[in-house]
DNA sequence: ATCGTTTGTGTAATCGTTTGCACAACGATA
DNA sequence: TATCGTTGTGCAAACGATTACACAAACGAT
């Protein structure tokens, strides 16, 4: 019972400790095989007396399945803010599947990493990260079909994916920032390689061209806090843009705590600030943000459905497509 | 190579390929085993070829040793903020360890979960969740002594353990407080049944002792800024305090917000307002939080260390003590 | 030419499950 | 009573690697 024992028993030393063959241990955890209730009974106390669980590498390596998912997440980045990365792992778990995490920190070793996880045979494989590019995915996890969270039509139309259309939203917070007088836009990109960062640059820019009108400014950061503030003090001091159109919302807060402290600027009187994500954080009252926001829970609802596809054998590929919805706050 | 053929090559198919047996298959994978160098070479070409990489499981269930982290953590909560998350999953992977993740919501499944993830094998186990009993952790992973991320000294000293001491810098963040003339503390706690917060909290009313004083009001929320908030209203409506100490970080920001906007008050003239944890966040320029900070880097090195150990065969018990510096913000 | 050591490779057992197949026991039916 | 389905169990072969052991070839020293 206690830490006496160091090592784990096994269905056979359990087999012959309540008198049966090992098979029919295994059958006593399986929910529906033949056997008879009187002996698993006997097994799964004998089982939860000598602390017995059947040992799910072992099973892993009969079944061929090893209800192990991967998560293939942007290190600090967009869109994987922790709240959805959390709301993801509940839904996983609830269904028994187990989340190995896969932080992607540089270029250099995500491909390596990726490798390792797809060593594991993990039956399902999530791609946030809109670094990865789908190719690297679909050759390194070659018999389990990813899951790509895309932004943007794939090339490959073998894998299954989830859309974000965020071009209408984008639309209406322009109109709005445009109908308050403001002309000279900046875009404050989240990262410099990303197509998912070029896609919603493109939203953006296209309602901009609606009115006649282009970004006057560029920058680039890296989804953080301090690239928004430092970008954002660089664009004001170089050009007189009056609004500015953020990667993410972090950014969108950096640049907002920027243009006041530094510029002795407030939004949205004297610039437009709009961020994109709508994390929770974006509604905390100090912050206000006006947002191009996405339904997280509707995502992650998405990302499980396409899970439990691939679970039920219809491997896709599917697509599923999300719109993105304004949060209107009080910096645009 | 691309996706024709859905089965992973094995070691045995690899092998007829290349004309060996394969155990021979094996040692070309294996860094310091006896096999010529020829071989080796024209092995991993071939492996390279066909996209064969050993099997993790088959391998784990051989080696007794899976290379997979367990990390417990507490839902939303404290202190496993995203930032120590990924931190220590860096130092993980670059050490080739993979961790999966385990998102405690709510105590009933809690047990199962970390169940489910023991019957992985798993070479460690974090739990940085003070919510979980260690006599469960150490009963329920048996065979893999857990890392607890522990703020108390244990009854059980069979586990190795971190502690973090904040008892000096709360005092100096009181004895500042309390210079500033300020006399009715109140504690926000994080959560009504972590002994995390209760020891937290000790750290504070020690240092108030020493000045004659002790807490006039006590709230309880969920170390979410909506809790923060929310309580903070209801704390300031019903008492008189000029001074809230708050579980974690993310609440006093809820709280200072509540102080500003429903009651007018400005901090620190009308009210002090102190975090817990430091994260980045408190540090924004729009934040700038006074914090009883801990070093993330320094935390996650301790925790890098320990597993290091386990590794080494040393599994301890070992005990690492961090302490706590303060956070000067313009909150307190 | 002989012996001993080193080096490289194959054979086969092992890790702990699951599951197809065989078979015994049993009650029910004709 | 002979036959037939049903039920419960054991045997043994996977699953895909690793590794102790055995052995042949190669080499140097006597």
């Amino acid at each position: 019972m206690s830490g006496t024992n160091r090592r784990r028993i096994t269905s056979k030393e359990l087999a012959k400790l309540a008198g049966v063959s090992s098979a029919t241990i295994s059958r006593a955890f399986s929910p529906d095989s033949r056997i008879g209730s009187a002996t698993r009974d006997r097994i799964l106390a004998v089982a939860r007396e000598y602390g017995y669980q059947p040992n799910a590498i072992a099973r892993s390596l009969n079944n061929q399945r090893s209800r192990l998912v991967a998560l293939v997440v942007n290190a600090i980045g967009n869109p994987c803010e922790a709240e959805e990365q959390q709301l993801l792992v509940h839904r996983l778990q609830a269904r028994q599947l187990l989340p190995i995490l896969l932080c992607c920190a540089d270029h250099s070793d995500r491909l390596q990493l990726m490798r390792l996880a797809s060593t594991y045979q993990v039956d399902h494989v999530v791609i946030f990260s809109d670094m990865v590019s789908m190719q690297d995915a679909v050759d390194i996890f070659h018999t389990t079909k990813p899951i790509i969270v895309s932004f943007e039509p794939l090339e490959n139309e073998d894998v299954s994916n989830i859309r974000i259309d965020g071009a209408a939203s984008a639309g209406e917070i322009i109109d709005k920032i445009v109908g308050d007088g403001k002309q000279r836009f900046a875009y404050l990109s989240g990262t410099k390689s990303s197509w998912i960062d070029k896609l919603r640059r493109k939203w953006f820019a296209d309602a901009l061209a609606r009115h006649g009108l282009a970004f006057e400014a560029e920058a680039f950061g890296d989804y953080s806090y301090d690239s928004g503030f430092k970008e954002a003090v660089l664009l004001l001091h170089r050009s007189k843009v009056d609004a500015i159109i953020c990667g993410n919302d972090v950014m969108a807060i950096g640049a907002r705590d920027a243009a006041r402290r530094v510029l002795g600027k407030n939004t949205p009187e004297d610039i437009a600030i709009v961020g994109q994500d709508g994390i929770a954080m974006a509604a905390w009252d100090c912050n206000d943000l006006t947002t191009l926001s996405l339904d997280h829970v509707a995502f992650m609802d998405a990302v499980v459905e396409l899970i439990e596809r691939h679970e039920a054998g219809n491997e896709g590929p599917h697509s599923i497509t999300l719109t993105c919805t304004p949060r209107w706050g009080s910096t645009a």
